[in-house]
DNA sequence: CCTTGTCCATGCGAAGATGCATAGCAGCCC
DNA sequence: GGGCTGCTATGCATCTTCGCATGGACAAGG
């Protein structure tokens, strides 16, 4: 006779589906990202809910299961579980010895855009076995939470557990294309860009913060998005004037910068890895190559101007 | 037929066995550990193997698996899945608005003997519901890996995703007993000290450095030890002089400060804990408890001096 | 209004995972 | 050396859990 003991925490597989269910919204969509099937994933849930002393965790209903708040206190210990996870099957993608297996980086939109390409490009065809997978995302995805094996990111990192390395800092200026400010009148203040076609940010509230301290009394935009590219690209396509990273412009031969003297800003480059991390090859490998591309990203614009 | 895909990730019960099996060395205690059987913890980790690219993870033995490098490259993303699970039924053992449930709170050994008892005392007459699980330990264990829920730590936490408040900070000095002094000339500059039995570190670095810095001149330990409740436990008995804390010197009328205006330093002391266990009713209790606690025995001294 | 697509719940049979029992092996102590 | 105790590996019966096939409910769209 099987005793189970049916006390004891609930096991992890069970966690799992949550995390899946918390995910996708629905007990189908669900297993199918799990490959499992609606029924067992919704005895998955059925069972977590009659072992907790916490009361139902989902609301069904024909469209979905709409978490309690029971369940949203759960769900950030589920994302770490799930990130935790991720990490590990990762790290076991290859030998620890080996140029070979997954890296996960984190970078800002643009970065991922525009810098990470070549340098990812290099790397591969020195290591054809590395593989990447790039989580681009303005919000700072958590290392700690093992979200990305390496990060690039705009500010100094101040956990210990971390491994950062600086690579210099990006200058920010107004850009804008030599015919667009052929068409008006020269800027040589800053009110005359009261009289231009600006390029901002729609409610991207700490952008505009930062924007807000080089530049205190900003014009109205004439062209909103959160979106960084798009501002690059409007840029580009003669739109008007907006912000742009110099070693960004500067490749581009039509794109002249504007007030180049008055505002100016500028953004530290760091290159993060996981301590845990440092043992493993091709992390090693790949935070070099990042440091290396960063720097002469950094570096390539300096000279140029 | 049941064709199971046989590519994807392992299941995340395997990797809780495997964690098992790091933790306790062996298949049969893991097993015993996680209410298993040793042929099932057997087969969990063959099947990692078998799935996993990187190889053998153990190296099986008469006396137990021992892990390969590739299981050492692995295992602290499995501790962070496990840390992360037992957070998971922390926080479900009980509804987040009750003040019921368990709450996990890390901190020094010293300040868990001689500073937390009341406090949790206390806390727990109100709240008979609330149980309590102590982390002691001089490492400070990891809040964003979930090792533990609050904690009081004596530096300041510098991560964002973290929810301090400090609550002042506990000034060290060197303390003996009233009838030890007697016994022994008067002390009246550190050069005095040589002549005495002082208490001190064995091989903790990082106290011994920071011991350094406020005396620069240490004279040779009488005793030496690490453990800093056995530090106190000898001052108590007439040992010799040692370094405790002022508020909990100051409840022994036996114990006299030594040299209080040559040598002084503070500890700065914080409660933190997750932003994620706000919205928790027990967590945000406790930490209310702790910053009230903590800086009633921090003013406490202050008064009494 | 009917059709279509989505969702969840339930019953049933089969595949797979678990436990038990056993065998084999290495170290330790008397 | 023999007995004892810890460990792992393997075979087999069994139980658990899964997937499949339904049924019913709800919303959207022609």
């Amino acid at each position: 006779m099987h005793l189970r003991m049916d006390k004891g925490s609930p096991g992890w597989e069970l966690w799992r589906t949550f995390d899946a269910v918390l995910r996708e919204g629905s007990l189908s969509s669900a297993a199918r990202a799990l490959g499992l099937t609606q029924p067992t994933a919704g005895r998955h849930i059925a069972e977590l809910e009659a072992r907790l002393s916490t009361g139902a965790l989902f609301t069904r209903s024909a469209r979905g299961l709409q978490p309690t708040e029971a369940a949203r206190v759960l769900a950030p210990h589920a994302a770490t579980m799930a990130a935790a996870a991720a990490a590990l099957v990762r790290t076991a993608s290859a030998p620890a010895d080996a140029a070979a297996g997954v890296v996960r980086i984190s970078a800002s939109e643009v970065i991922g855009a525009e810098v990470l390409p070549p340098i990812v490009t290099a790397l591969h065809a020195a290591h054809p076995a590395l593989t990447f997978e790039l989580l681009l995302t303005n919000a700072s995805s958590d290392l700690l939470r093992r979200d990305a094996d390496l990060a690039i990111r705009m500010t100094q990192p101040r956990q210990q557990a971390l491994l950062a390395k600086s690579v210099g800092s990006i200058r920010l200026g107004f850009y804008a294309r030599r015919d667009y400010l052929a068409r008006f009148p020269p800027i040589e203040s800053a009110a005359d860009l009261a009289r231009h076609a600006v390029i901002g940010f729609d409610r991207d509230v700490t952008s505009l913060r930062s924007i807000n301290a080089v530049w205190p009394d900003l014009p109205s935009f004439a062209l909103r998005t959160d979106n960084q590219l798009a501002q690059i690209a409007a840029v580009r396509a003669g739109f008007g004037i907006g912000v742009v990273q110099e070693p960004i412009a500067s490749r581009d031969s039509a794109l002249v910068p504007v007030l180049r003297d008055t505002f100016t800003a500028h953004l530290p480059i760091w290159i993060v890895m996981h301590e845990d991390l440092r043992s493993t090859h091709r992390m090693r490998i790949t935070f070099d190559a990042l440091v290396e591309g960063m720097a002469a990203h950094v570096g390539a614009s300096a000279l140029q101007h």
